[in-house]
DNA sequence: AATGAATGAGGGTTCATTCAT
DNA sequence: TATGAATGAACCCTCATTCAT
């Protein structure tokens, strides 16, 4: 009805080039990020690589650390959102820690560059990465504390610090290398820790 | 005999010099390395930190990473020697547990720069971190496998790998900020943890 | 029938910019270099000549000696082709090379910053004056084996070295400054020498 | 007789020492000079090869530069003086230009780092190789004008620049690797040449 | 006289970012 | 919207030179 073409529902055939160069903008820095860390990249190579001239980045990003900043964050939402389906509706303690663990394992396998970039060791993208594993920490005291678990002589706090580095530096550990362990060897690693870890108490 | 008071073990004065000026520059880059991260961090402001002229910085290191690993790969050895140092002669598993987290976290509050260095989130001072992490790892897995205790169902190398990130994130979340919890409830949570999960075999 | 008026070969105003830039880089290196030689230049010098930034130097050349070595290049492929062309058709040895010796002076008088690129002293400039004055050796050497008159008792590689050492200088030093001689001395002289040179075998 | 024990005929030690001191800096100066051009070596080299101290070398010289022309100056004034033993009495004047070419060749024999130091191809090495050009230079014409014997329709300039860049370029290149050529070759070639060159006037 | 640690200007080079087209 | 040439600040590093010992 409108005289502008411009509807939620019909985006121009400007607005969709744009979104397919943002698209391909992303999935090149997310690929380079997660091969050689923030630094290790230019966002003139971020732009070659995705087939588009060096200036035309900065009509998508702010900077570098913008993109790696979005990557990172949609990241944790995915990775947050599987382990949160992962275990919903799943009752008893050992199997929601065996489920979160198999999740978490899951995506690592599925997704390798989304792991290095968030648990892959640069600096900077930790400044991301810290996010990432605030969430993931959150994510772990909550399936705890719904169930009342946590052990006595355990500071929460603590205890998430430290299961939250043993699932970063596993998966990026493994991500680097999937054929360092089998996929059942780190469910059950990771279950058995974790589940030893708090019946204590 | 000899009329000059020097014996073959007394440095120069100039010599005297060039070691406190290695040293202030040591210092400088230690500081701001845990600060900043090795990419933060330009050889012209650890020269200005330390009080010496830019070019000064390279009569003394050939390059920044050189300094970084070299403040690294002391770091380690002391770290190494500490826990090797805290468990010798222990013979019960869980004391030994214990006190090499003891070992760990103690050395995490007396030397809260190095834990930054070896554990902050650096992907070059983590080229150098890879090799603290390996190290630690291995002394993880020696002192498990000493006593056999591996438990079934675990993948040394995973098993290690996990008690790592845990040991590696637990600490550098607590240097940051000592008052996030007392030295006993991470050493208690840390204990906790490890026991339970090799127990369990 | 393209709406466009511009043909394949036509280029982007981009491109003839980038091309402008090239050339007063290419330009004012010239000049420099034959004022002081490789070393007495820098980059900075050389864009700040140029009316550039000192950045865009080196997105058009690698580095100095890059667009050093072009420039001597080309050079030499002009002076080659001008040599080859003053002597074509020529069959009597001594015409020949009087029409050597003039169309090497008429170089020099029309190109002079080309001649004390080529002939300068300096090193590494060198390096590739190197390749010019081999290339003249072999210019010089066809130019009397193929008329058979190498005189006796003569090393060819000698002889060549002797003619091209003789040439370089003489046209190097009056490059400098011509009015040291008329143009009709020096052909007047180096043709004479030559031609005796040859004659005697 | 003095107080003093400083005579002309009696240094000191300590003067012998300094003595003995730039001697060796000298010499390494002229090594390295010769194998690598005055752009190519440091101060500190220099002194590092002679076995002293870095500041050392200002004690006796006020620059590398300075080093470097005092070589070059000496070595042409004995370049000089075995050209001009070499001549002396000779009247023939075939004789004379044979007998200049062999002692020039002969030094080169001997004295290659000399000639490297003199006639390579460093430009600053230059600025000073421009002083022994133009000295042997002189001394060319001066044994052609002192027989009356240049030739009509030559210019004296021309001609020994011409000389003087043959004599340069040829002994250079042999040089490098006197392999090239024998010494009877060197010589005949280069009498040959100026022979012819000078007599058809 | 000799030492050698220190200086600091200056060169080469990279790269995030802008802007005219 | 996209281009890509250009910018220029900032980095790394070398080395001629000085000076306290």
């Amino acid at each position: 009805m409108s005289v502008s073409p411009d509807h939620d529902v019909a985006p121009t055939a400007a607005a969709r080039s744009r979104a397919a160069t943002r698209e391909r903008l992303r999935r090149a820095g997310l690929e380079l990020f997660a091969e050689q860390g923030l630094h290790g990249v230019t966002s003139h190579r971020i732009a070659q690589r995705a087939g588009v001239a060096a200036g035309t980045f900065y009509l998508h990003f702010k900077d570098k650390r913008e993109l790696c900043r979005e990557l990172a964050r949609e990241a944790t939402a995915q990775l947050s959102e599987r382990l949160r389906a992962a275990t919903a509706g799943i009752d008893d303690e050992a199997a929601r820690i065996r489920a979160h663990a198999a999740a978490l394992v899951d995506f690592a396998h599925e997704r390798r560059e989304l792991i290095a970039l968030l648990f892959g060791g640069d600096a900077e993208a930790a400044s991301v990465g810290a996010d990432v594993l605030d969430t993931l920490a959150g994510h772990i005291v909550r399936v705890r504390t719904e169930r009342g678990r946590i052990p006595a002589g355990s500071d929460v706090a603590v205890l998430s610090q430290a299961v939250v580095g043993m699932y970063a530096r596993v998966v990026a550990w493994w991500a680097e290398d999937p054929r360092r362990a089998t996929r059942e060897q780190l469910i059950e690693t990771l279950t058995r820790i974790q589940l030893s870890g708090t019946r204590s108490g």
